[in-house]
DNA sequence: TGTACATCAGTGAACGCGCGTTCACTGATGTAC
DNA sequence: TGTACATCAGTGAACGCGCGTTCACTGATGTAC
C-alpha cells in the first residue's frame, strides 16, 4: 500500500524492518528473527534499527502483533466464506465453527508466524477483553480487534441466540483452549498425518470443542 | 540411584550431559540447551559430549524424551494420589479427571521442560500408539509408558464402562488437545491470572473436557 | 602374577560464525530569518 | 527567494560474546599371553 511513500531517507524503515522480521519469523518462529538479518533483507545498516527499536525484543514484540492481526484476518476471512444460516441458532453455531476452523487453518498454513503470536510467559500476549476478569487487554494505541475478540464476538452471537452453555469468560477460555491445542498438536506429534486424517480432525475437533459449549437444544 | 557408579573416566557421562541438559531446558525451554554450557556443568570439556552424542540436536533429542518420562510420572502420581470411587463409571471420570490435571499441573510446574518435550514440526515428538491410524509411535529402545499412553488407559478405562462418546482415537486426539491448549493459555496469555482463579479454570477446563467425552448418562 | 599393547573416554587449543550493541560519523531534510 | 543552521535517519567500523564442531593429543582402563 503505502509503502513507497516518500517519507524521510528510507521512507517507512519501520514499517519495512517489521515486515522483514514478519518474513524470518514465517520461516521459523521468533527466535528466527534476529536484527542483523533483519536489517540485511532491508538492505540498511543493522545498526539503522536502533533508530526505530529500543533492542531486538521490541521488534519481536511488533512482528507477535503483526502475527496476531494476520491471524484475526484469517478468521475473519473463515467467517465471510461462510453462507449464513436462516435459523439464528444454527447460524451462531456456524459462525462460531468458522471462527474456530479459521484459527487452525491459520496455524496450519502459518505455523512460524502463529508460533509468534503467542509468546510463551505471560509477558507480550494478549487475550483483549470484553470486561471480565479473565485476562489483560489487547496492548495498546490502536485499539485494535484481535482473534480473542473475534471469538468472544462469536460466543456472544451464540448467547444471544440462547444456546451459550457457559459463562462468557469460561467459555472463551476453553474454547480458545480447545483449538489453540488442535492446533499444535497437528503441528506437533500429529504433524504426520495424512491430508484427509487431519481434515476431519480440525472439522470433528472443533465440532467436538462446539458440541461442548452449547447447550442440549442446540444440537437438536 | 545409580549416578556415582564407576563406569569409566567419569562414570556414566551421558546420562551427567542428560541431566545437564534438563537442567538448561527447564531454566529456558529447549532453546536453552547448548552444548558447552551443558558440558561446562558437568565438568568436562565441550568436545567430551562427541563421545556420547552425534551432535546437539542428539542431546536435546534426549531431554526432549526425559522430560516426557517426567511428564508420565506426574500423570502417574496424580492418579495415585487420588481416592477411588466405588462405581465404576465414576471412577473411570475421576481417573481421567486426574490425568488431565496431572498433565496440566506438571506443564505449569515446569514450563521449561513441557516445552521441550513436544517439539513443534512433527520430528520427534511422539502420541504412542494401541493400534488405530493416528499418529507414530514412541521411540525406540526401551519401551516406556508415555503421556499419550496413560491418555489412552484412562479412556479405555471410561470405555469399559460404557461411559465414552467417541471413537478411542478421536477420544485421545480432543482430550489430548483440550489439556494441552489448557496448558498452553495458562503459561501464555492467561499467565498473570491470580492463583484461585487459575486453580478453577484447571479444574473446570478439565471437565469441560471430561464432560464432552462422556455419554450424557455419565453425567446423570 | 607380570608385562605389552590395544582400546577408548576425555583434553586443550583452535576454527569460523553470526549475533546484539555501541561509537563517532555523514549527509539529507526541514526550518528560521 | 536564498542562505545558515539544527535535526535526525542512516553509515561504517569495531567490540566482545558464546556458540558448534574439528584436530591432534593424552592418559587411564581392560585384555592377551
Amino acid at each position: 500500500m503505502d509503502s513507497q511513500r516518500a517519507g524521510y531517507h528510507h521512507g517507512n524503515l519501520r514499517e519495512a524492518l517489521v515486515q522483514a522480521g514478519v518474513e524470518l519469523a514465517r520461516e521459523g518462529g521468533p527466535s528466527t528473527i534476529v536484527l542483523r538479518e533483519t536489517a540485511r533483507r532491508v538492505g540498511v545498516s543493522p545498526n539503522a534499527a536502533y533508530r526505530h527499536f529500543s533492542a531486538l525484543p521490541d521488534l519481536v514484540d511488533e512482528v507477535a502483533r503483526d502475527s496476531r492481526r494476520r491471524l484475526a484476518e484469517a478468521m475473519d476471512a473463515e467467517l465471510e466464506r461462510r453462507t449464513p444460516a436462516a435459523d439464528p441458532g444454527l447460524d451462531a453455531v456456524g459462525r462460531l465453527t468458522a471462527v474456530g476452523e479459521g484459527y487452525i487453518r491459520y496455524a496450519l498454513a502459518e505455523p512460524g508466524l502463529f508460533a509468534t503470536a503467542f509468546p510463551t510467559g505471560g509477558k507480550t500476549p494478549a487475550p483483549e477483553q470484553s470486561g471480565q476478569d479473565p485476562a489483560p487487554d489487547e496492548e495498546g494505541d490502536e485499539v485494535r480487534r484481535g482473534p480473542s475478540a473475534i471469538l468472544q464476538e462469536a460466543l456472544a452471537a451464540l448467547d444471544a441466540a440462547g444456546l451459550l452453555a457457559e459463562p462468557a469468560a469460561t467459555a472463551t477460555f476453553n474454547a480458545w483452549a480447545g483449538v489453540h491445542g488442535l492446533a499444535l498438536l497437528l503441528l506437533g506429534p500429529y504433524a504426520e498425518l495424512p491430508e484427509e486424517t487431519r481434515e476431519s480432525a480440525i472439522t470433528d475437533g472443533v465440532a467436538f470443542v462446539v458440541r461442548g459449549l452449547t447447550t442440549a437444544q442446540a444440537r437438536s
